[in-house]
DNA sequence: GATCAAGTCGGGAATATTTCCCGCCCTGGC
DNA sequence: GCCAGGGCGGGAAATATTCCCGACTTGATC
């Protein structure tokens, strides 16, 4: 048993059930290949990826329960190593650019082609990193020249906390959901407002809409 | 000198100068319509409709100071006849039912034709209300079948609150700008979130999106 | 004209939230 | 080693929210 030649051994991290089925045909058919295991929730991603160290992990931001970026972070907290694939139907390049700030190595969209979620996985166990061209273009674009979105002064917690508040969660339902005091999540709220220059959780909802971090 | 035969006298009310004197040419060129004053906010608009006591009002919905829906109800509780020509930006049915609802004749867009804001002046000043066809269309369909706006629910006040509320203001800005106590302000904040069965700001705000009550 | 429901307005008091300040820990440069 | 920055949360004061209440008006309805 050669170690070298075995398949890419992956962990999927998907709440909807048909989502995971699809890709999991998809990957199967591809050679070198393999899922060892899918979860439906953050926690349950964890738990798996410390069970079967898995080459590469395609995790899907949007989960019930603690979040996708959220679910990143502790496994890289685990184990700074890991080969995150995230994937999520954001499109806006705040998501991205939180997603790699957390530790993902590749970000790819839920209406990639699907030689594209192949590829993005066979690039990640390799060592690289892999982004959507389109979404690599937008990105160093806005890099160079355009004002960065508005988001990339918030760390990845603010982040993460400014998308659960859009949504009209308060600081104790948050607290929960992140396993964080809600006294935190309170102190978090006050510096996301600081540093996006707003006054009242209606305004951080209504940049969330505009930037489609959230859906209205 | 027959005032049976005097034209209609009109109160114009919007903050924007380009459209007042859009209209104004437009509406003076009208046969039996005269300006005879213009505001360009809610408070200068009661004041002028005390001192000229104007044959109709026409009121944009969208001002800065107090709302255009405030500046009705106070020339209502003035002159509960006073006949006013609410016009807005806005084609949300939940807008035009809480402006009839303040007390005004008729609604139109600001995207109508010409001659539908004269048709509607000289409907008005004759004592009859007028909808912009495809408003009144859409109205009564949403009467007889359709879930009723969720706005319904509202009174007057409490819909103005909550477009504040959306908009990001707190308590006691919205006391300000209404001539209301901040308490009074809290106390609707909380009926109003009762109401629509929502337990945060948040939520209210993309509500209010959602139904393009608020811009994002 | 009596009555009743609904809307408007705001006080009182208990709770909850927000804010500002602080310290501690950890990690990644330099 | 040292420092900056992020992450986490306690303490205390300031605000906001909530629930309850009463007063007043208006508009139906009997």
């Amino acid at each position: 048993m050669n170690e070298v030649v075995a398949g890419i051994r992956v962990l999927m991290v998907d709440d909807h059930a048909v989502v995971r089925a699809g890709y999991r045909t998809l990957l199967d058919s591809a050679a070198g290949i393999e899922i060892v295991a899918e979860a439906d929730s953050g926690e349950a991603g964890f738990r798996l990826f410390t069970a079967h160290c898995p080459d590469v992990v395609i995790m899907d931001l949007s989960l019930p329960g603690i979040s996708g970026l959220e679910a990143i972070r502790r496994i890289i907290a685990r184990d700074s190593g890991a080969k995150l694939l995230a994937f999520s139907m954001h499109e806006d390049t705040a998501f991205v650019e939180q997603a790699l700030q957390a530790g993902a190595r590749g970000y790819i969209s839920k209406s990639s082609a699907p030689n594209v979620l192949i590829e993005a996985v066979r690039q990640i166990a390799a060592g690289n990193i892999y982004l959507e061209p389109e979404i690599a273009q937008r990105l160093a674009f806005q890099k160079t020249r355009g004002p960065s979105s508005p988001f990339a002064v918030l760390s990845t917690r603010e982040f993460e906390i400014f998308c659960l508040l859009a949504e009209g969660m308060n600081a104790g339902e948050i607290g929960d959901r992140l396993s964080l005091s809600a006294k935190t999540v309170a102190n978090y709220s006050t510096q996301i407002k600081s540093k996006l220059e707003v006054s009242s959780i209606a305004e951080i909802a209504r940049m969330a809409i505009r930037h489609g971090i959230v859906s209205a």
